[in-house]
RNA sequence: GGGCCCGUGGCUCAGCCUGGUCAGAGCGCCCGCCUGAUAAGCGGGAGGUCCGGGGUUCGAAGCCCCGCGGGCCCA
């Protein structure tokens, strides 16, 4: 039976390029027919290749950057997908943390963290935690397909699965096994409203405008009569915690007389910085003395509280460094003194100094942020800090209280500003490990782009050790269970916790466990349900281990941690040992550039610690994704722009490939809709190209495979068309490789509009109007259809749908395959590169232009052709090209006649800088001014050969390329430059040409009117034309070619009858009418 | 304060690694062309201190140094 329609091209379904449309139909598709399972299926015994998604996290929606990220996956995913591999595409999700947490809470209306456990239960706050994250998730999982992001959906790796989390206890065991995991005391933001410790990243970006004191306080020198040391604060509430004053070794400090209201005194201020500080506080004064600050280290002062704290007194005997100035390298000459006043239990920096010195975090606080002890005992610190300064003042050590505008971090939740606090705290000891990160990094990670690389060991050995523990719930529970006694011990799977229980404690009451295994899990299951190693279900558990019982540490783990051991967990390693042997480590991650010090990071830290090696290969960064203007997008600037809008504006395709296109991947990219409206041109131009192809094509039921490309008269525009897409081929792969993706797409673009639209399919139209089965239009066929063959595989990975919309018209019939998915990454093929018809191509491109160019300026419309255009050059490459492709040039600039050949003219010498540059170095400027003096015999005499001349008494020789030459044309010609010569058109009009020119003025304007009247293809008219007499002799020797261009029976010189439109531009009537 | 990146016509970006072809493209603007892809397509033109200042060089958008502005990260 034959099948109508099949195997063949057919009349295209849409005769205007509709993204949306387009892109509705093949979603269709593929549903209707599986393709993505058949993609999956077809590669799956090829090598592997572990692609790792970087877990977005849980928010609810995603915005243009996670699209972006999302985009770039799927164009490499299907790029390595069609090469030939086959590719691991599970998407992830990062479901723990505070930020869901604090939802939750708003959702519940829960006001402190004591109304997690006192309001509702810990049980029932986790419950909505994961409720909220698996909405969230089918939220996202929804807009990422969206996109046309190929992963698989149906199973990603999620954060929150028991497997998931038995991971990362197996990972922390490991770190503990190998002494990389330890309580420390530290200091930390801490929220006082919210009762946490909170991580860097979850502070960063909440640097608010905020008023705060500004005061300079005195320490009064041990010993020294009315002399200072000068420090300057904006949280006077920290001095109660004082215990040293910090000055930089390498600066000059100064000992400075001032005159104050009680009298002389000397200060201590760093020398740069005593102008600035006495104005600042209004005070006259003359440097005494200058040293450096090492020189103070030791120095001894009085601490201003310590009446009013006790504990003060005790660190001053107890401690050798207590109270006196140390040296520190953080030290800046920023703002303040130079003198910085430290508080190591309130202070990062002050922290680590202290540290260094023997200093105690001493940090006096509780909780909620108010004073455990002292003067100002339960009083909160924010509150105390006008109170301290007045008693400052009263006791004399105040220098000047002000307020100061300047960023302070707040509570991204509450707004609260967050306290600087001491706390004990677990961490992984990264510190240990750096010089191993960074050498198994260099050794064995490819990063694109390279430069990323430095950025990324200069993080790393920035980076300190890393605080994991936190004090809340939705989370992965610290597995690690105390003693009374203090012993430690390290839960590392389900299996250990449940084979080490001695009982488990469900609502406060205690219930003992049997010995057996499957006694006890029974036993477990039936009190406190399934496994779950979420609080509170772990929260159960008592252990006994060398005789003692142990409890859970109540902490969960940083949720940075989560993500960081992905590239296993997301295996079900060590649960499942299967897939971690086939797959890790991953062979390509790419995120955007906040995770370099991030996730690129988290994830080599503990994979060091693990497995003592990184766990991805090649790592690719992008940049951020901003407004027109430059701006971030945000709610308050009112300058978000959501995904679905632009899916829903544009279509998935121009955003695909715009986002892929509008700039270097690791840049930032300014989201434009008139960027995007250009990407939509070029598919819309890429598309007109598919109609004109699949319309003459299917007219003709063109078919491919029954002709033999061996014997079909390819022309040189053939040739060449076919060669510029297998350059094409190489040119994408390297892009795409090298992760110039942007390099990649404007290949692409630039192919689609100049090469195949603009020129190729410009050339051969008039081949694809014949009507029989000549070969000459068949070659013509075959080229555009193997150029689509190929180009459409390559757009696969940035297109997919346009692509597979015109590929199921024009190749499927022939391919005997159903999707352009499942079609392998075109190779190139050498045999049809020609690189010199290439560069022979582009002369004659940048001929025609220059000819148009000189047409214009002539005001010769191209409808008239011209007697001949020269083109003088010395360059073979264009002398071969104007013999070779005369036929086109001719064509394209309708001239009669195109040669290369010298044209005579008066002439200008001018030097050549370029030349004399490199061959007389600092003498070039001495012969340049010579040249410039002389006439044109120098000219000739340099075309016999190189010359000598005396020049301030010294000789040069110059040569031919030494001079330019300016030259004075003849009237007759037009000139115009181009790349490798000149083009001239010669203005001279026949009368031959003249006619040959108004006759193709006045066909198109009949052709118009057939048109304005709708006129089938078929029908015969009869035209009659009024016009001058000067036309009319003209047009009388083309009346059988008007007549058969038009298809009219007569063309008579007489009153315009019939559908009559008058055309001022030719002087003319013209009237037709349609003969029955 | 430190590290890395970016700064080119009104706008978005190429070019910079491998110094010399008058500094390129698209959008926008102005002027034309084409009309058998046509509510599309094409050509031409105007428009630039290549962030600023030094230096290297016969010659710098490009290499080096110092600033300024922006981004990310770290302090």
């Amino acid at each position: 039976m034959l099948l109508e329609g099949f195997g063949m091209i057919r009349e295209p379904e849409f005769r205007e390029y509709d993204a949306g449309k387009v892109e509705e139909k093949v979603e269709r598709f593929w549903r209707e027919n599986d393709i993505y399972s058949k993609v999956r299926e077809s590669r799956k015994n090829g090598p592997k290749y572990y692609f790792l998604d970087g877990p977005p996290y849980v928010s609810g929606a995603i915005h243009l950057g996670t699209a972006w990220n999302k985009i770039i996956k799927d164009m490499v995913i299907r790029f390595r997908t069609m090469q030939g591999y086959n590719v691991r595409r599970q998407p992830g999700f990062d479901m723990h943390g505070l930020p869901i947490e604090v939802k939750v809470e708003q959702a519940l209306g829960l006001k402190i963290k004591k109304d997690i456990e006192e309001k509702i239960g810990v049980d029932e706050f986790i419950k909505k935690c994961k409720e909220f994250a698996l909405n969230n998730l089918k939220v996202m999982t929804e807009q990422f397909k969206m996109l046309g992001v190929w992963m698989d959906w149906d199973s990603p790796y999620m954060t929150i699965k028991n497997e998931y989390i038995e991971s990362a206890w197996f990972t922390l065991k490991r770190a503990w096994e190998k002494g990389l995991l330890e309580k420390d005391k530290r200091v930390l933001h801490w929220c006082p409203r919210c009762e946490t410790a909170l991580a860097e990243h979850e502070v960063r970006g909440e640097y608010k405008i905020r008023k705060d004191p500004s005061i300079y306080v005195k320490f009064p020198v041990e010993g020294k009569d009315r002399e200072y040391l000068l420090i300057w604060t904006t949280t006077p509430w920290t001095l109660p915690a004082n215990l040293a004053v910090t000055v930089h070794p390498e600066y000059e400090y100064a000992r400075v007389r001032v005159e104050t209201e009680s009298g002389e005194e000397h200060w201590i201020i760093a020398e740069a910085l005593v102008d600035r500080v006495l104005a600042d506080v209004g005070v006259k004064g003359e440097i005494v003395e200058t040293f450096k600050g090492e020189e103070l280290e030791g120095l001894r002062y009085i601490h201003v509280l310590v009446d009013e704290y006790p504990a003060q007194k005790e660190f001053r005997e107890k401690y050798e460094w207590a109270h006196r100035v140390i040296l520190g390298e953080h030290v800046t000459l920023g703002e303040g003194t130079g003198l910085v006043h430290t508080a190591p239990g309130h202070g990062e920096e002050d922290f680590e100094i202290g540290r260094k010195y023997g200093l105690p975090a001493y940090s006096p606080l509780d909780d909620e942020g108010r004073y455990t002890e002292g003067r100002w005992r339960g009083v909160y610190v924010k509150d105390a800090d006008p109170e301290i300064i007045e008693h400052l003042n009263e006791k004399g050590y105040l220098v000047k209280a002000g307020e100061i505008e300047h960023k302070y971090p707040h509570c991204w939740r509450c707004k609260t500003p967050l306290l600087f606090r001491a706390t004990d705290q677990w961490f992984l000891k990264v510190s240990k490990v750096k010089d191993q990160i960074i050498r198994e990094n260099d050794e064995k990670v490819t990063w694109y782009p390279d430069w990323v690389k430095i950025r990324f060991d200069n993080g790393v050995r920035d980076s300190g050790d890393w605080v994991i523990s936190r004090q809340r719930y939705w989370g992965v529970p610290l597995p690690i269970w105390q003693a009374d006694d203090g012993e430690i011990y390290l839960v590392g799977s389900f299996r250990e916790l449940i084979e080490l229980s001695a009982a488990i404690e469900v609502n406060g009451e205690r219930i003992e466990l049997p010995e057996s295994y499957e006694e006890k899990l029974k036993v477990i299951e039936e009190k406190l349900g399934p496994e779950d190693l979420h609080r509170p279900y772990v929260d159960a558990f008592i252990i006994k281990v060398n005789g003692k019982e142990m409890r859970r540490v109540k902490d969960v783990v940083d949720v940075w941690f989560d993500s960081g051991i992905a590239s296993w967990a997301s295996l079900d390693y060590p649960r499942n040992t299967e897939l971690f042997e086939k797959l890790w480590p991953a062979d390509f991650i790419v995120e955007g550039e906040d995770q370099v010090t991030k996730w690129f990071y988290s994830q080599q830290a503990a994979s060091v610690i693990a497995f003592d090696t990184v766990p991805y290969r090649k790592v690719a960064m992008h940049g951020y994704v901003l407004d027109e203007k430059g701006d971030k997008m945000s709610k308050s600037l009112g300058n978000i722009i959501r995904p679905e809008e632009v899916v829903q504006k544009e279509g998935r395709d121009p955003f695909r490939f715009y986002m892929l296109w509008a700039t270097n991947p690791w840049e930032n990219l300014r989201f434009s809709w008139k960027g995007l409206e250009q990407v939509k041109r070029m598919l819309n131009i890429l598309w007109n190209v598919y109609i004109l192809s699949a319309t003459y094509m299917s007219l003709d039921r063109f078919d491919p495979t029954k002709l033999n490309p061996e014997e079909l008269p390819f022309r040189e525009e053939d040739r060449w068309i076919l060669s510029k897409v297998n350059s094409l081929v190489e040119d994408v792969g390297k892009g795409i490789e090298g992760f110039y993706l942007s390099r990649a797409t404007r290949m692409m673009y630039n192919f689609i509009v100049e090469d195949f639209s603009r020129w190729y399919v410009r050339l051969i139209r008039k081949r694809l109007w014949v009507e029989s089965d000549d070969p000459d239009k068949l070659a013509a066929y075959y080229t555009l259809w193997k150029v689509f063959d190929v180009l459409l595989r390559l757009m696969a990975p940035f297109t997919p749908y346009i692509a597979e919309e015109i590929y199921q018209n024009m190749i499927r019939p022939f391919s005997g395959k159903e999707s352009v998915h499942l079609e392998d990454w075109p190779a190139k093929d050498e045999k049809w590169i020609d690189r010199e018809l290439e560069r022979e191509m582009e002369v004659v491109r940048k001929i025609v232009e220059a000819g148009s160019s000189a047409r214009q300026r002539a005001k010769i419309k191209l409808r008239y052709p011209v007697r001949q255009i020269i083109i003088e050059t010395e360059d073979e490459t264009v002398k071969k090209a104007v013999e070779r492709l005369n036929r086109l040039l001719k064509d394209q600039l309708n001239a009669k006649e195109v040669r290369v050949a010298k044209v005579e003219r008066e002439m200008r010498i001018r030097p050549n800088f370029a030349k004399l540059g490199p061959h007389f170095k600092g003498d070039a400027k001495v012969v340049a001014k010579w040249i410039e003096e002389q006439g044109r015999e120098i000219y000739e005499k340099l075309m016999q050969g190189s010359i000598k001349v005396v020049i301030d008494g010294r000789e040069f020789t110059i040569e031919r390329e030494h001079i330019i030459v300016e030259e004075q044309l003849p009237d007759f010609l037009i000139g115009e430059e181009f790349e490798h010569g000149k083009v001239f058109v010669d203005k001279t009009l026949t009368r031959e040409l003249l006619m040959e020119g108004l006759t193709r003025e006045f066909v198109r304007r009949i052709q118009e009117m057939r048109k304005r009247l709708d006129l089938d293809v078929n029908d015969r008219i009869e035209v009659t034309i009024e016009t001058t007499d000067e036309n009319r002799e003209l047009l009388q020797g083309a009346v059988d070619y008007i007549k058969r261009e038009t298809r009219a029976t007569e063309v008579i010189f007489s009153e315009a009858k019939g559908f009559v439109v008058e055309w001022p531009e030719v002087q003319a009537k013209i009237g037709i009418e349609k003969v029955e």
